[in-house]
DNA sequence: CCGCTTAGTAACATTTCCGTAACAAAACTT
DNA sequence: AAGTTTTGTTACGGAAATGTTACTAAGCGG
């Protein structure tokens, strides 16, 4: 079933990549890792410091430490989502094990992806790799508050959400499934990689568990249960959002 | 493998764990804990006797305590890090509580997770899970991309194909089957060859099957089933895949 | 045209996968 | 503490995918 991996080839493109860190010492491992892979690497000793760099000149990515001095990491997300100019900088938060709260804060923030410390140099680079790869592929911002299509309708402020006018009274599992459903729309994903991205890296759930996640959510947000069009099931592989379906 | 019911442990693989630990008391903890959740479980004392083993036969995850005798075991760690033929090995530190040493183990010499001494057996066996899952699909989960050419259109984020526009329902199989000549056209394949890279190299499955997956998928694609144009057959041979007959 | 080899096809058997409900455990409320 | 809601686990049954095989058709060399 798994195709042989190819070996990865080195950078290619040289990516500028921005690290926001306030320790010197992780700062130093971070760009130590990633420069040994082909990266160029800039630094920032906080949110502002951070800003005002990529207000001059973007980076390709940024590499974020939540807890930052002055401005909290989550600040420089917003402001960075809040901005049109820059947007769409694909952001890689690296927070503390077991944060529940700085995790889903952060995906709710806008950042796009995230690794928690102490963390494997590999995966940092990986998963920066991965981040640059689909770039391009923008998720939708959805930073600000409110998502409206069709039928649906998603306050992620107040976590509320209407299906054709009608409240619907979501438990937060559902809540946080649908939200990134929705800002992760078309691509399908496997039950493991919604489990580390809606549960948590290190949380540890059965699979399966996100089949009954996702029926609860059908039958609050489908039109027929039956025949979901919405939330589909790629039979062998995962689940994927259409919001087409919506209009 | 045909018992009606038996109790589904999760364990599709019986993976090789080596645990790397001098104390005979916690290696036999850690040896009952995996073996009993279907592991296979090898042991060393020290990370010389490690790394022979590895270079033998590498196993499918390290299990390493970081207090060894004699090799301390960062170096052991550095050593199969240093080493292209196993550097991407999964490695699980586990360690006495002490923030220093976490820090130094997490991010100096690229081990992917850590338990502190005393863990919980569940904890361990959970992370031996998530890393070994996340080995599988080391890099990322798909390969980003779409391909279109002539009347051939393929999503390979949302794992759908178009024929003339048409959506049309392909089967896992036949959708690897089907990248697999995309990405590989005009030159021929056996069916053994075929079977190493579409079904994966450890598979044992009869090479004629993969007859019946070529005719499933021409069903699909081809204009006339009788007349196969994209996938031709080499008598004796193999198959070929042209995609100049899209046009 | 014959005989041999190889590929195509359909039917069947087996396995895997998913939706669902029911239950258990945990988290919250009151 | 009892009740309520949320969350996670599991067993079951049906459906779809997958693999095997026997039979048929087609290619090919004489």
């Amino acid at each position: 079933m798994n195709q042989p991996q190819q070996q990865e080839t080195r950078a290619p493109v040289n990516h500028r990549i921005l690290v926001v860190e306030d320790e010197g010492e992780i700062r130093q491992l971070i760009r130590y890792n990633l420069e040994r892979e082909g990266f160029t690497v800039e630094e920032a000793a906080d949110g502002a410091a951070a800003l005002a760099r990529i207000r001059r000149r973007a980076p390709d990515l940024i590499v974020l430490d939540l807890m930052l001095p002055g401005m909290p990491g989550l600040e420089l997300c917003r402001q960075v989502r809040a901005d049109p100019e820059i947007a769409s900088l694909p952001i890689l938060v690296v927070t503390a094990r077991g944060s529940e709260v700085d995790r889903v804060i952060g995906l709710e923030m806008g950042a796009d992806d995230y690794v928690v410390k102490p963390f494997s140099p590999r995966e940092l680079v990986a998963r920066v790799r991965a981040l640059l790869r689909r770039a391009g592929h923008a998720t939708e911002p959805t930073s600000d508050g409110l998502y409206e299509r069709g039928r649906l309708r998603i306050d992620f402020d107040t976590y509320q959400v209407w299906v054709e006018g009608e409240r619907k009274a979501l438990a937060l599992r559902e809540f946080e499934l649908l939200r990134f459903f929705v800002q992760h729309p078309m691509r399908v994903y496997t039950r493991e990689q919604l489990l580390d991205m809606v549960w948590g890296r290190d949380t540890f759930v059965e699979p399966r568990t996100v089949d009954v996640h996702v029926r609860r959510l059908r039958q609050h947000i489908e039109r027929d249960d039956a025949n979901p069009r919405l939330i589909l099931t790629v039979r062998s592989v995962g689940y994927r959002f259409d919001p087409s379906a919506l209009d």
